[in-house]
DNA sequence: CTAATTTGACCTGC
DNA sequence: GCAGGTCAAATTAG
C-alpha cells in the first residue's frame, strides 16, 4: 500500500480517539453507577439512555474506522463514514408509495406505471469496490444519466414480490481510475433474507440512525472465510456489474475485507 | 426449466 | 419536453 493520504489517516485517528474518549466516558458512567445504591432506581433509569448513547458512539467510531480502512480512496472521508446518529435525524419515507402506486395501476396492467420515488435516499455510500451488503439484489434496469460518464444500474430486492420488500438501490460508477462507485439505497428491507446471518450490513432507517451494521458472525462457524463461503452458497447475491462498454467490475470484497470485519468478532447494531 | 439480466418502452416529476 | 425511474418481453445463464 502506498502512503495514506494524510487527511484519511487523520480521520481514522480522530475516529479512534473519539471512540476511546467515549469509551472512557462510558466507563465513568458505569463506575459511577456501580457505586450508587440499589435503591436509587430513578438514577439508574436516567443513566440507561446515556449508556446506550455512549455505546452507539463507540461503535460508530469503530465502524467508521473500519470503513476507512476498507476503502482505497479515503480522501473524501465524509462519504465513507457514518455520522453520529442523533435521535433527531429523520428517515426519508420512500417506501409504500411505490407499492401503493403499483397496486393502483396494476388493475389496468399499464406498463411502466409507477410512482416516482422521493429523491432522498435512505442511505448512500461511495466505495472503490462494490460492497456486498448481504442482501440479494435483482437488477431491473440501467440507464445512462445526463452528467455521468457511466451507466447507472437499478436494483431491487429479490424478495420484492414474494415478501413485498420495498428496498431498492442504485449503483453509479462515478470514476474510472481508481474505480469508484456510489451506491444509493432507497427504502429498507422487510424481507427475511435467505442469506445466512453471518453478515448483514444494512442501511438503516430506524429512528435515529443512519446506518446499521450488524455482524452476527462467529468465527468458529466455518473454515477459512466464513463470510465469503456462506455468501456464495446460500443465495445469489448481487451480480457482477457489467457496464456496457468494456467495464466488467468484480463485485466482491476481498477476503481481507471480510477478515477485517470478522476479526473483530463484532456483534452489534445501532 | 427456472431465474436473472438486458433493453426498449413507458410513465412521472420538474 | 427532458431526464430519471420502472416495467416487462426477450434473451441469457445456470
Amino acid at each position: 500500500m502506498e502512503n495514506q493520504p494524510s487527511n484519511g489517516r487523520r480521520a481514522m485517528e480522530e475516529e479512534l480517539i473519539k471512540g476511546c474518549e467515549t469509551a472512557n466516558q462510558l466507563l465513568e458512567v458505569l463506575v459511577h453507577k456501580s457505586n450508587t445504591t440499589h435503591e436509587d432506581v430513578e438514577l439508574e433509569g436516567s443513566v440507561q439512555p446515556l449508556v446506550e448513547d455512549l455505546v452507539r458512539k463507540v461503535l460508530c467510531s469503530f465502524t467508521n474506522t473500519l470503513l476507512l480502512l476498507n476503502t482505497n480512496n479515503i480522501n473524501d472521508v465524509s462519504k465513507y463514514t457514518i455520522k453520529d446518529a442523533p435521535s433527531s435525524v429523520k428517515c426519508p419515507e420512500t417506501q409504500g408509495t411505490d407499492e401503493a402506486c403499483k397496486s393502483f395501476f396494476h388493475a389496468e396492467k399499464r406498463r411502466g406505471c409507477y410512482k416516482r420515488k422521493s429523491s432522498a435516499p435512505t442511505w448512500e455510500t461511495n466505495s472503490s469496490i462494490l460492497l456486498e451488503d448481504g442482501y440479494a439484489w435483482r437488477k431491473y434496469g440501467q440507464k445512462i444519466t445526463l452528467n455521468a460518464k457511466y451507466l447507472r444500474s437499478y436494483y431491487r430486492c429479490t424478495h420484492k414480490y414474494d415478501q413485498g420488500c420495498p428496498a431498492t438501490k442504485q449503483v453509479q460508477r462515478t470514476q474510472e481510475d481508481p474505480p469508484l462507485y456510489r451506491t444509493t439505497y432507497y427504502g429498507h428491507h422487510n424481507c427475511k433474507s435467505s442469506l445466512s446471518p453471518e453478515i448483514m450490513i444494512e442501511p438503516a432507517f430506524s429512528s435515529g440512525s443512519s446506518m446499521i451494521l450488524s455482524f452476527t458472525s462467529t468465527l468458529t462457524s466455518k473454515e477459512g472465510y466464513p463470510f465469503s463461503s456462506s455468501l456464495s452458497s446460500s443465495t445469489k447475491l448481487e451480480p457482477m456489474e457489467v457496464i456496457q462498454d468494456d467495464h466488467i467490475v468484480q463485485n466482491q470484497l476481498s477476503s481481507s475485507d471480510y477478515l477485517l470485519l470478522s476479526d473483530y468478532g463484532l456483534d452489534f447494531n445501532y
